[in-house]
DNA sequence: TCTTGTGGTGAAGTTAACTTGAGGAATTAG
DNA sequence: CTAATTCCTCAAGTTAACTTCACCACAAGA
């Protein structure tokens, strides 16, 4: 007796359960994307998403890209430089992945230049602002919450 | 005619629009920062509050801790080993910069690593999950959001 | 003293990234 | 052919880190 393969995949596509597996996110997680434009998939004629195995990829890239800091909204964009109507080939996901670690190396040399000058700051407890190195406005990786959120700068006299 | 100098600090110690001028922060989130527990001010016998000089040096902790990814809870835990009933010495704040520090470090580490492996791992187009050193689940850098947020790891499959 | 600030207190709103729940339709297993 | 799964939609809840608002009290200066 042939073992049915236990695949929710009909000739249509992938199901989101299956999709849910293979990247460990909820399925309430992979709508969402869906809503943040980071996945398209199509319908059945019953309304039950259809993913394609490209997408499994995609999640995956959000994923490794979130534990990295990104945004949904900043890969979002990313992955919008993808074709659209294609499966992404490896220069695609090349090119893709150039700017991410573009914004990798900058990220671990502002962290770098930050531990350097902890001992320096903090360390030697004075925490006088206007010396401070870490007075450094060019922070990029800081976005949550509501409202202005700003790196000491704008406080230039002494404490 | 002696100038009268308009610091907003009676005897009674310092106003928060003095510390809010100082450290930049609002004084809005001054006040939420004290429900946090990450500061103590006394208050007058009208109720106003009155900070300290230290309390500059606490709030400015604060904002360099958070650029650097740590949480107000976390913070506040750090804050916690400071000595309560007496002005922090610099050998207190070295001591408590020691463990940022060592964590800071540990992530510098981290994203490079991940930034070395991300044209072997993305930038191949293969992301092949069970070979790729992404999967690393020991990675600190995320607690946003609510729920369980896991790096891939659970899925030992090929996509 | 009178008029502006400052300051104080809730309560409610905001953003991000999702989850949870209710109620109903399709699909699949036995 | 049922019963059990899986899936769908929409609305509302959740956490973090604050802000905004309304409304009232004190404080400072001309």
């Amino acid at each position: 007796m042939k073992q049915k393969p236990k695949l929710r995949l009909r000739p249509t596509g992938l199901t989101i359960g299956f999709i849910s597996e293979r990247t460990g996110l909820a399925p309430s997680a992979i709508r969402y994307y869906e809503e943040e434009g980071i996945v398209h998939p199509h319908r059945t004629d019953t309304g039950q998403r259809r993913y394609e195995r490209a997408d499994i990829r995609r999640l995956s890239f959000v994923m490794i890209s979130q534990s990295l800091g990104f945004s949904i909204a900043e890969i979002r964009i990313a992955l919008d430089s993808l074709p659209a109507h294609r499966t992404p080939t490896k220069a695609d996901w090349q090119a893709i992945s150039e700017k991410f670690r573009k914004d990798l190396d900058a990220r671990i040399a502002q962290m770098t230049k930050l531990r350097d000058q902890l001992d320096g700051c903090i360390g030697c407890g004075c925490l006088s602002l206007s010396n401070c190195k870490l007075y450094n406005p060019d922070d990029r990786a800081r976005s949550r919450g509501t409202g202005p959120r700003y790196l000491m700068g704008d406080t230039p006299s002494d404490l």
